[in-house]
DNA sequence: CTGAAAGCGCTTACAG
DNA sequence: CTGAAAGCGCTTACAG
């Protein structure tokens, strides 16, 4: 493998001159910066990335870590964010944390530690201290779909307590009485709120709540439907708080032969690219991934180039998509 | 930021002696160890990997490069390979080509510069040199679902011929007589093999082939499939190449109100979580993902511990899930 | 068991 | 415009 002394030898130059032809430094001549370039072809030489990272402190890597690389939501935003970054010169590196607390521990220390210049995160665990520390090391964070507890991060949101309010009152508006909500994780904001959401509605009509857990996984909301079927009877609309959640919910409901909408009204949360295939296409509330993912991206490069030092939040709203799974 | 040197102060030793320790090297007495052990704890001191990395010329991390991030097939291999790679030690991060040449080459560079210790790679091109040049770094990869044109890396791979020959057959075996279908890229290995096995089975049954083009892209599909239906209206039978396509195609049904199975029997490549729940449940054929990514986890680290020195090449076999989507 | 020193492959002030 | 030299933060053969 050829370093830069090989090139340098070989261009009959320093390999000072070599770095300075690679970085495109203006001040070296063109004869000599044409035979570098000759030099560099003919060994097929490339840059120890590793090498300039340690001596530039920095690297032209964005990380990207999602807490559960299965969810469309998620890899929506990752392409969208890849897309972006890689026409801006910048590469990104993506991890996933399975909603693991320790994972996302590990892979916040390995992207310090390959010295990314900024990292996009949609927390597992937002109280998770390494993520002051990598603010502490000066690596901008990004916090996407989830808050995180350091203040120093900039967020981008979508209004999970509207929504779901929204999605509630939508079937109580259309004369839906006893209505459950599949919840997801609690320890994650996104969790709490879109939980909070559906109380606040369901208190304001003076019903009471109908709750399953189903930890923003397909199969545990699969059971959690399951079980709110056999405890509730009465049942006769349903939320579901992530669109991994709605497979899990929409299976139960096949198998224990409910009828969609006749029996049970259902609203997915999230809008993902099958929801108007499913029997029968499902009601959803959509958030704006990919202007929520170019968004993250961009707070992220003004924290990059410094043009910024506060802080910011944006908070973007769903948009309710009437398909047929609420009745005509 | 603490590095070795105010961690090798702070403990009153050598930092070759903070390095043994932070290792696990033997050869420490107790007591050094315990007093090193200390000046990290106190300092908060975390290694740099850079530097790591640049010194012992390799990292434990593994990459993994797909082409398509929101292909279910391709993250529920990631996650399966991430877990596994997890248990045993090694990161895994994680890039997205989107199905382009040239991001393919930009992130093999990203991950060779890296020094990752391995590489699974669903490629976007087979035939890129960048594949040769990071087997010559001695960087072991072990192509993903489809073939790379280097044969010194292993390969986990479907077998796409049988497979769409299979569900080409089974419309032929329950009457439909025009059957169509809708390809992937031709560049890429799986899209030509499923179009040879669309082919074969067509000819053994001496019937023309009715070909839409649709890119492994859901959008392409929808308009291929919008254009079979204005050019063939005697179509009764599709095949659709792989499943992002396969929703691409439904929608094209739904908007041009064909009925299936009735008008039109559909067969998909692929069964993601959604198959059994639109409209109607779809039959598929489903590739054993998570066992072809734990086998190409396994090969590598079989590699990477130079256990092996012969490539191996792995091929699975679809299995064929009956639902509602060709009559009952 | 411990340390001094070299070196991984770059970049960049400092001279000239 | 170009080069010699220092240094980024580690690891490891070599001495002792």
């Amino acid at each position: 493998m050829p370093n830069i002394k090989s090139v340098a030898a070989h261009a009959k130059v320093s390999s000072a001159t070599v770095s300075r032809v690679l970085n495109n430094d203006p001040r070296v001549s063109p004869e000599v910066r044409d035979r570098v370039r000759a030099a560099v072809a003919e060994l097929g030489y490339r840059p120890n990335r590793v090498a300039r990272s340690l001596r530039k402190q920095s690297s032209e890597t964005i990380g990207v870590i999602v807490s559960d690389i299965e969810n469309p939501h998620f890899t929506r935003a990752v392409r969208t964010i890849e897309n972006a970054a890689y026409e801006q010169g910048y590469r990104v590196i993506l991890c996933n944390t399975d909603e693991s607390t320790e994972k996302q521990q590990a892979y916040l220390e390995v992207l310090a530690a390959e010295q990314v210049t900024g990292i996009i995160l949609a927390p597992a665990a937002a109280d998770d201290p390494t993520i002051s520390l990598v603010l502490d090391l000066g690596v901008p964070i990004v916090a996407f779909d989830r808050t995180v507890d350091d203040e120093r991060a900039d967020a981008v949101l979508a209004d999970n307590v509207t929504a779901v309010e929204t999605a509630t009152n939508y079937l109580i508006g259309r004369g839906r009485a006893h209505i459950g909500f599949i919840a997801g994780r609690s320890e994650i904001r996104t969790g709490r709120d879109r939980l909070r959401g559906y109380e606040q509605a369901v208190a304001a009509a003076g019903r009471e709540p109908i709750i399953g857990q189903g930890g923003f996984r397909l199969e545990l909301a699969q059971q959690a439907t399951s079980d709110l079927l056999r405890a509730h009877p009465e049942l006769d609309g349903l939320v579901v708080g992530n669109n991994l959640m709605a497979i899990g919910a929409l299976k139960a409901l096949q198998e224990n032969g409910i009828q969609v909408p006749q029996d049970i009204a259902l609203v997915g949360i999230d809008d993902p690219p099958w929801s108007a295939l499913v029997s029968p296409a499902m009601t959803t509330l959509a958030q704006p991934t990919q202007t929520m993912a170019t968004v993250a991206f961009e707070l992220l490069v003004s924290r990059i180039r410094k043009e910024r030092s506060m802080p910011r939040e944006m908070v973007y709203q769903f948009d309710l998509r009437v398909r047929e799974s609420c009745g005509e």
